[in-house]
DNA sequence: ATTGAAAGTTCTCATAAAGTTCTCTATCCT
DNA sequence: AGGATAGAGAACTTTATGAGAACTTTCAAT
């Protein structure tokens, strides 16, 4: 876990590049590219150079190579990193669009932060805002939501619950659930601690 | 730990801004600064004396130097950040459960793996599945998807989709949206390419 | 099987940039 | 005064990177 990470740290620049370029290339294409399509896409002319970036990844155990092989390069897979290929866009009606500036999802530059845990959402209060029963939520303590928020609220020191926060102008607070069959409830200031904001939402399907 | 505060206190003022702008480096860039960057973190124009600083560093243990490296340093407290606290369930209608068991959520174990990549969504297709608009998807590449499983199908070559699959008698192929506005459609099976099965989605709120 | 184009491998050379070591100078503090 | 802390910068060594030549191997068409 450890080594992968250190692995990472020890390349150069450009092997991280060629790194990269590979991971995209494979996750595009299925397959390994060419020497001659790494030196391009690293917008480099020699595929000598290319060569060298590709060995000082099989040193660093990142990949693998089928020595002479066209195409020869594997990818050995290391669960611990922390960054996934954006690949690109998914539409109604259209093919993948390569996003060329974001290229990569660091999870953990995603997620985490000072102040912040986890809650697994049980119920159904928040479903038309896309947060199902089942899924976790990041949670900042925050005491001072913005309206429109979604907050973890404690109402009379007893129940807690996931919900849209909105203040109103007498300075009590409505919460709003996201689903139709729930009405919103009005509370003074008193009764309600806000335990948290929403920062992301994920769900596995696994 | 309390090493590190001890050792922390004996350095000189500058040399602990140097170790906390290291610090920041690798948690912003992912990788070591070059001295000259260093030296413009800190504000002076002298590459020596900021390598002066790195000396110092890995003689108080807190790095280690690769000798003649570009972008050399390694930090010695590696912090595995990317785990956050898993509170408990929040439910309506009951406070905060505490969850014994399962403490803390490993954001890379959770999504990371072989052959997987993260795509954006556009669109509502999928809505009903909790899948929004700017979310994005985990998916793992895989040839051979489950009758329900959310895929990723290309359809003629052309356009790349996010649908629920089904499998029919007669070996073709339904891609059933979420969504009551839009309707499944059934394909001849070599009209589609599965391109990857939805492991996972993730959706930040900032 | 043969064969030739294309791909992988191994080199050397050149150069820019980075790391290392050093000296000189100026503060600040006890 | 003397030591610790700081900054500047010169001089030197090493690394990272790119180009490309020369060679070997793979692969697919014949």
């Amino acid at each position: 876990m450890d080594h992968d990470d250190d692995t990472l740290v020890l390349l150069a620049p450009r092997a991280r590049d060629t790194y990269e370029f590979i991971r995209h290339f494979f996750a595009r294409h299925g397959r390994a590219p060419l020497l001659t399509e790494i030196a391009a896409g690293l917008g480099i002319r020699s595929k000598g150079t290319a060569h060298r970036y590709v060995q000082a990844l099989a040193e660093a155990g990142l990949i693998e190579q089928r020595r002479g092989r066209h195409r020869g390069i594997r990818l050995r897979e290391h669960t611990s990193a922390t960054t996934l290929p954006l690949l690109g866009r998914i539409a109604a009606g259209r093919p993948i669009e390569a996003i060329p500036d974001e290229d990569c999802v660091d999870l953990s530059q995603f997620f985490m932060g000072p102040g912040r845990f986890i809650l697994r959402v049980q119920g159904d209060s928040m479903v038309e805002a896309g947060i199902l029963d089942g899924d976790m939520v990041v949670v900042e303590r925050c005491e001072t939501p913005a309206d429109g928020d979604i907050v973890v609220a404690l109402i009379d020191n007893e129940e807690a619950t996931l919900k849209y926060l909105r203040r109103n102008r007498d300075g009590s607070i409505t919460l709003v659930p996201a689903n139709a069959r729930l009405a919103p409830v009005t509370y003074n200031a008193e009764r309600l601690r806000i335990q948290g904001v929403v920062v992301g939402q994920l769900r596995s399907y696994r």
